[in-house]
RNA sequence: GCCCAUGUAGUGUAGAGGCCUAUCAUGGAGCCCUGUCGAGGCUCCGACCCGGGUUCAAAUCCCGGCGUGGGCGCCA
């Protein structure tokens, strides 16, 4: 016997003006039974959204009035019945069952509240994810996460990229600048790689031409706070014969495609979560590094002027984003042309003026969302800038080597996908981004 | 890693040396009730993070541990 006899519509699937008295089956969960003497609510919950089943007492077998009655809330139940119109009941319509059958009983108490009458700490949550999902505002993230990795894949394939999937365990530390996750790769040791980065610029050399991935990134660093995870998700491309002004117009028209696209096909999820979504403005302020501490110093809110060579600590880019948002009425802006020893060693440098590098981070008000450059292809100054980084050539031949044999003049970005969400929803913490977050004392589930 | 805050029923909270046999809500069990509401009414059930200390007396004050939240550093 196949389960689909369990369900033949979804809660949202039923259309008032066509299926009144059509006999149909939902299965899903027992969101509430209010029970009111002669006449019994058991509100059946799926995916998308909620059913009411109406039992009148004098109508309904007493077997099955019986069982409606005494369902623990949160119990798996599959209910046939015929669809009534009725302007009384939420959703326009209501279900009079035939059949009740319960699949799973849940126990009680259950581990938090899924009606939203009772609030939950993220903390609590995150222990109990299997509940907290079932409330419709924190489903909505979710939905919403996926609309965007969809949006993300659709806008690279139509402008002719590739998607790759690079190794995540890697020999050697590569890039520097953060802390690696040891891990013993049979009786070797290896770590989980930070960033694919080196990767997609071999794949440069391969004639991949444009490329891009979503996939995990692993940072060890020991940093607890709002939006750091250790465990993150970077959308990442590298495409060819291009530089970083290129990569630029990418990267913002990819985050204009993504609300654009979020706005359209996300409406109940960003309805309850109450976001009224701000479609950033093509094309995105560009500031340089030097015009950036020059606002920075003006505004009077640092405690220490910034001097040159300087990186923005938190408290400049929060300074930084609100002098933004004041002057354009934007949240997304760029920070271009960065002191080279600031940026990792593939970062190009410009010819005229080595001392400044064709890289930007792409910022939101909050923080920063996004890195990028055109790369060196030269093999000679690559190895200049890796010995100017303290990093030894030996450790990365796998990567050098194919600068040797014709690379192209290259660039991309990586933008951390949590950080994109959070800013997009608002939500206060980056873990709410996640369904199972990894950060500092976090490793289940 | 540093700093600050915090830890009370399943969940979210009140309490700030004796009014604590610990508040309220939600939840669970039971009873009453025919229409949309977080339905309502009544009865009952259920908790002071752990270990020391101060005190006649500790949920409450002190110390240590652990957990949690936030800020910073570092990082994306």
């Amino acid at each position: 016997m196949s389960l689909k006899c369990l369900r033949t519509h979804y809660t949202n699937e039923i259309n008032t003006d066509e299926d009144d008295g059509k006999e149909i089956t939902m299965a899903g969960w027992v969101h509430e039974v209010r029970d009111l003497g002669g006449i019994c609510f058991v509100v059946l919950r799926d995916r998308e959204g909620l059913a009411q089943i109406t039992l009148v007492k004098k109508r309904t077998e007493p077997a099955v009035l019986d069982i409606a009655r005494h369902l623990p809330r949160e119990s798996i139940v599959s209910i046939k019945g015929n669809v009534k119109v009725e302007p009384k009941a939420p959703g326009g319509y209501e279900i009079i069952p035939v059949k009740i059958c319960v699949l799973n009983e849940a126990e009680t108490p259950l581990p938090m509240d899924t009606t939203g009458k009772v609030d939950a700490e993220l903390d609590t949550r995150l222990d109990s994810r299997y509940i907290d999902l079932r409330r419709e505002e924190n489903l909505a993230i979710f939905k919403i996460r996926s609309e965007v990795e969809k949006a993300i894949r659709m806008f690279f394939y139509e402008n002719g990229f590739m998607e790759t999937t690079t190794p995540k365990i890697v020999a050697a530390a590569t890039e520097g600048g953060t802390d690696l996750f040891p891990i013993t790769y049979f009786n070797r040791e290896a770590f989980l790689n930070q960033s694919p980065q080196l990767f997609k610029q071999i794949l440069m050399s391969a004639g991949l031409d444009r490329i891009f991935e979503i996939g995990p990134i692993f940072r060890a660093e020991e940093h607890d706070t709002r939006r750091h995870l250790n465990e993150a998700t970077s959308v990442d491309i590298e495409m060819s014969f291009a530089d970083h002004e290129d990569v630029m117009e990418v990267l913002e028209n990819m985050i204009h495609y993504i609300y654009l696209h979020v706005d359209e096909n996300c409406k109940d999820s960003l309805k309850a979560l109450e976001i009224e979504l701000k479609i950033p403005t093509l094309p995105f302020k560009k500031y340089t590094y030097d015009e950036v501490i020059e606002i920075l110093n003006n505004t009077g809110e640092l405690e220490e002027q910034l001097v040159w060579g300087d990186d923005l600590d938190t408290h400049s880019e929060h300074v930084l984003g609100q002098y933004v948002l004041e002057t354009t009425g934007e949240d997304h802006y760029f920070i271009t042309d960065w002191p080279t020893e600031t940026k990792p060693f593939y970062a190009m440098p410009y010819r005229n003026k080595p001392e400044i590098s064709k890289s930007f981070d792409m910022m939101h008000t909050k923080m920063e969302l996004s890195s990028g450059a055109q790369r060196c292809h030269i093999y000679d100054v690559l190895l200049k800038q890796l010995d100017a980084k303290g990093l030894d050539a030996e450790n990365f031949e796998f990567y050098l080597k194919p600068f040797r044999y014709g690379i192209p003049p290259h660039g991309g970005f990586g933008v951390g996908l949590e950080r994109l969400i959070m800013t997009m929803l608002n939500l206060q913490n980056i873990r709410e981004a996640v369904i199972f977050p990894r950060d500092r004392k976090r490793l289940s589930p």
